[in-house]
Order: C-alpha cells, then sequence, then structure tokens
DNA sequence: ATGAAAGCGCTAACAA
DNA sequence: TTGTTAGCGCTTTCAT
C-alpha cells in the first residue's frame, strides 16, 4: 500500500519515517502523509515486518481442549500477559492427540511464533517435537500438564500435595475405602496425583488396594464405566477421588444409578472446580487450580525467555486448594 | 535456512525447486538437497511465502468466550473444515467488548489473513470495523450472532422459531404467566427470540406483559438478581425462558432461593443445551443449536468467497430443537 | 538442468 | 529533510 502513498510524489521511505512520525521529518509532509494514509485506510502489512524481524509478535497456545474450565481460565491468564506486551495468540486445541499436537508444533513454528506455551495432549508419548524446539532455541513454557523428559520451563500445581489433602480429607470425614479414578498412565500429573493419594493412606495406614485404582481415559463415560465395575468389587469403596470433575460427575452419575447415596455411602472428589461443581447435587467437592494464575505465570516465564534470549529452565510449582462441598461429607456429622 | 543449503554450492533456485520437486531438476542433486534440507531440519518461512502471495492461510475466528460451549463446538466444526483446507484457525475471544472484537480485526487484517469468522460482542454497537473488511473485499462470515446493519453472509438459527416453540411447549404444559429474559437490546437474537416469544403467547391470546421481559448483561448473576425482581411482582410469572442456559441457571438459582418449587410452581427453560443441563436438579430443558454443523457451515461459506473471490451473500437458517427436561413438565402430570 | 535477477512490503543504514 | 539502496526468505520468469 505504500505504493499509493507515493501518489504524494515523494520517497517511499520518507513515506515510513512519516508513519512512525519520525523526528527527521517536515512536518508538512508528516501530515500529508498521516492524510493521505487515511483516506487511503493504509494498513501496514505485518507479513513483512515480521519478515524483516525475523519473528512474528505471536504466541502459540496448545490446550487439549479449550472447554475445559481450567483452559479456559488459562487462557484467560495467558491473553492478560500477552496483550500487555502487545502479543497477539494463537489458540488451538490438540483434542488430546499426539498428531495434531505435533502438526501445530511445525505449523506453528514455520510462521516463526515467538515461543509457545503448551499443555500437552494424553496421547503424547514422544518428545520429538518439542526437542525439535529447543534444539532451535524457540522459547517453550508448559503449564497444567508437562512432559518430563523434555527439560523447558513449566508452572504446574503441586498433584502430590493436592491429593494427598484431598484423602487426608476424606479420611477425617471417616471414609476408609478410598479408590481413585485416574487418567491415561502417561499423564505425568495423574501419576502425581496417584502417588500423593498412596502416600496419604500409607501414611493412615490404609491399605492400597490394586483394585481400587483405575487409569482411563478422560471422558465421563469411561468415568462412569470405571465407576460401575468399583461398585460391583465384593468390597466396594466408600469414597472415590477422581482426576478431574468431569469424571467425578461420571462416577457420582454411576453411583446414583446403583441406587446409593451421595455422600452417606459413598463420597466422590473431583479436581478443577468446574463452575458446574456448584449446580450439581450433591454439589461436588473438588479441587480449585489457580488457572489464570498458571497462565499469568506461564506468559511471564515465556517472555522471560523471549527478552533475554536465554532458556533458563525454572520450575514453579502453585498451591490448589479443597473446595470442600456436599458429596465429601456426611450428613449425618 | 536456504543459505545453508547452499553448502552444496548450488544455487538457492534449484534448491527452491529441489525441495518442491519440481520437474526440471536433476535426481542426483535434488537427493542431495533433500537429504541435507532433513539433516538440517529445513522449515521453509511461512511468513516470506505469505508474502509472496498476498495471503496467509490463516482464519480469524472471533468470538464472545471460547468457555461457552456453542461456541467450543462452533469452533471444532470450523476447524474440522478449515483444516481439510489446509487452513489454520487464530482464534480469540472479544469478552463481549466491542474494543477487543475491532482491535483483533485491525489485527488480522495487518497479517492478511484469509478470512473472519466472527460472532460479535454483546457490546458491539458500531459496525465501521465490519465495514472496513468489506470495502476491501476480505471475505467474512457471521454465525450465531449477526449484525443486521452489514450486509454479510452468515449462519444463524431460526430464533424466532425456537422461542415460538418453546412457549409453546410451556402452554402446552399449562404455563399461562411466561416471562422472558433477555440479553442486551441490541443483540439480535435476543430480540428475536423476544418476537417469537411474543408472537407465540399472541397467538395463544396470552397477555404479553412489559414486566415480564427482562433485558440484562450475559451472567447468571444479573439473571439472578431480574428473576429475584420477578418473583417480587405482584403477579409473578409460573414460567421463564430465558436467553442462555446461563441465564437460565441463575434463574432457577433465585427460584429455589425463594423457596419456590421447579417445575411444579415455576418452569424454566434455557438456550445452548449446555452439557450441565442433564447434571442440575431438575435437569434443564433447552434448546439445542446445531454448533457445530453452524461452524462447519460457517467455514465453508468463507471458503467458497475465499475460492471464488466474490462476495456473495448467503444467509443459512438452521433448526434448533427443543429438547425437554424436568424444569418444564409439571410433575403431577 | 541450473543460475541470475527481480520482486512481495517494509525498514534502516548510508548518502545527498 | 529526503532519496537511494540493500536485504529479510522465498518463488518465478528469463537466460544460459
Amino acid at each position: 500500500l505504500k505504493d499509493l502513498a507515493e501518489q504524494l510524489g515523494i520517497s517511499i521511505s520518507t513515506v515510513s519515517r512519516a508513519l512512525k512520525d519520525h523526528p527527521d521529518v517536515n512536518q508538512a509532509t508528516k501530515t500529508a502523509v498521516l492524510n493521505l494514509a487515511r483516506d487511503l485506510d493504509y494498513e501496514p502489512n505485518l507479513l513483512a515486518l515480521n519478515l524483516l524481524n525475523k519473528h512474528s509478535n505471536y504466541i502459540a497456545v496448545i490446550v487439549p481442549r479449550i472447554s475445559y474450565h481450567l483452559y479456559a481460565e488459562a487462557i484467560s491468564g495467558i491473553e492478560e500477559i500477552a496483550e500487555a506486551k502487545g502479543y497477539n495468540l494463537f489458540i488451538c486445541q490438540s483434542n488430546e492427540s499426539f498428531e495434531r499436537e505435533a502438526a501445530f508444533i511445525k505449523e506453528f513454528n514455520a510462521i516463526r511464533v515467538a515461543g509457545f506455551i503448551i499443555s500437552v495432549s494424553s496421547n503424547t508419548n514422544e518428545f520429538g517435537h518439542f526437542k525439535q524446539l529447543q534444539k532451535k532455541n524457540i522459547p517453550l513454557v508448559f503449564f497444567n500438564r508437562a512432559f518430563g523428559d523434555v527439560a523447558a520451563s513449566q508452572v504446574i500445581i503441586d498433584n502430590h500435595k493436592a491429593a494427598y489433602h484431598a484423602v487426608d480429607h476424606l479420611y477425617n470425614e471417616g471414609y476408609r475405602n478410598i479408590a481413585y479414578i485416574g487418567g491415561p498412565l502417561n499423564v505425568q500429573i495423574s501419576q502425581s496425583r496417584e502417588e500423593g493419594y498412596i502416600q496419604a493412606l500409607s501414611d493412615h495406614n490404609l491399605n492400597v488396594n490394586g483394585h481400587y485404582i483405575k487409569h482411563i481415559d478422560f471422558s465421563q463415560k469411561e468415568a462412569e464405566n470405571a465407576t460401575k465395575q468399583l461398585l460391583e468389587l465384593s468390597a466396594p469403596p466408600d469414597a472415590i477421588l477422581a482426576f478431574s470433575d468431569q469424571l467425578a460427575i461420571g462416577a457420582m452419575l454411576a453411583i446414583k444409578k446403583s441406587g446409593r447415596k451421595i455422600p452417606d455411602d459413598i463420597a466422590v472428589i473431583g479436581f478443577n472446580n468446574e463452575p458446574v461443581d456448584e449446580l450439581i447435587e450433591p454439589a461436588l467437592t473438588s479441587i480449585d487450580q489457580p488457572a489464570y494464575d498458571m497462565g499469568r505465570k506461564a506468559a511471564q516465564m515465556l517472555f522471560n525467555q523471549i527478552e533475554n534470549e536465554i532458556s533458563v529452565v525454572e520450575t514453579k510449582v502453585l498451591e490448589a486448594t479443597l473446595i470442600v462441598r456436599d458429596t465429601s461429607q456426611k450428613s449425618s456429622k
């Protein structure tokens, strides 16, 4: 569009300077350029600019699903920081698919995004695509779900402790046969939660029963099935800690269908503190994660890398909070 | 990175050709280039390519909030079509802010996205930013929420009919004093629903009571307040049609707090058929919108414009479906 | 079959 | 104060 501005009969670089309010430019020409630019509603071509700068002011954000409350919140947190820095976000969802995740990384890398903020998909077992980024020195920050074999900055919650607290709470409420419904085995945060769960059982001198531990995909339906199996055990559990509220709700449905009462017969606790938790009956006890802050922090760490051009590997662990509602307190109390 | 490929001592253009499998290139050099490219893991710079082509293969998608089920679904639908065409998505949320919406349009325009798919924010009262796009002949498709004064392609549902059906259903269930809690006045789909609501009342020879119509912002809290006001009327309604499930849930909370029973004392119907609807007590009757198809259709219309380079203005109206659950059927029946 | 050169839109160093 | 030039990474005529 700069050609158009040459209607004024002046050189292209003068126009460029005028547009950028460069000091070395005649006030008269400056206003003339500005006026014409407005009339022609000139828009600088960022593509050209980015090519020139060899990088764009875009941050790629890859999450499993944007519809999960945690990710929607985290994205808003990332947005806040990124916008303040004048960066824009590429948001995309891997749909828990490793292939999509890898394809996005490749694609965004091709347009030279300034950095990546990623919560890894539950089906990601390789890390070549992450290593690729690091080899090229492209800033990368994991949040919520990291990938253990990749030494990158990350902001996560203390999953071990959070699960521990939840089990502790159940114990204090009188539940003794506590089951855990976790995610796929390769999801590290599910593992951490499982370890916290086991630790808490041990510390309370409770047996760790292999039948009480389930590993399923992230779907309400699977949680329902897993719970059904738990209830059919000769010694069914009297409490269930689930990896997410989605899974917890699946468990609740199965429990209701079996005719049992929540929380008197069986307690349920989930993770994520989804808004739905307080709307369902009984209201679901859940572990609240500071999702917005997680996003903010991840973005800050990323900019730290972008601006300092050094790849410091920091790990920020945030605290989660147990929000006690009705599914985990016996009404007889 | 092409410089690197010149380690082979051949010209830059030969490399370009080799990479593109051009016929006029020696098989030997071709493989040599390909091998080195792999070893150096060369990634073509899309920025440069886009600059050359004068447009990128990106579609900008602007929605009020990605956390609403409707938009999350629609985005997945858009994704399906866009990916098949080899395009990527810029997803961003206006947070119902006109300023953000306009800023995004400007920003994405600057990087020459191929087109826009937009669901307008509830605070958008101007349309200069949309007109700007049209003036530059940039493909634009509205979905779900369109802007009446802008002649652009759009895919929406028949909001009038959907609301009409809902009121009709309430009438058949015996409810006679039906209120409507709508969104802000400038949200056209809220207006259409209100018109359908009024039409249905008239057709059933029911009075249209001005006190029974509320216009609020999209928040559960506001719906709660509005409902409280409705219940305090000397002749409170015995049914509420809400603009969204979010508002319907706010209404339900207010009703429960007032000690009234749903659906015996008062019925509630929402829009969007959010997953939460069947989890709450009582399960919420809602109008299901074909969100995924809406996204697919919008993307198809956009590509129609992109590929044919003509701005046909089409309007696609999809049908919504009333999903009857417990909040709208008297239990005495 | 391959190389040289121009150009996409823009900025910045260098001249004038 | 303004103009000229080169170059960001790539493709594509036009020569060779």
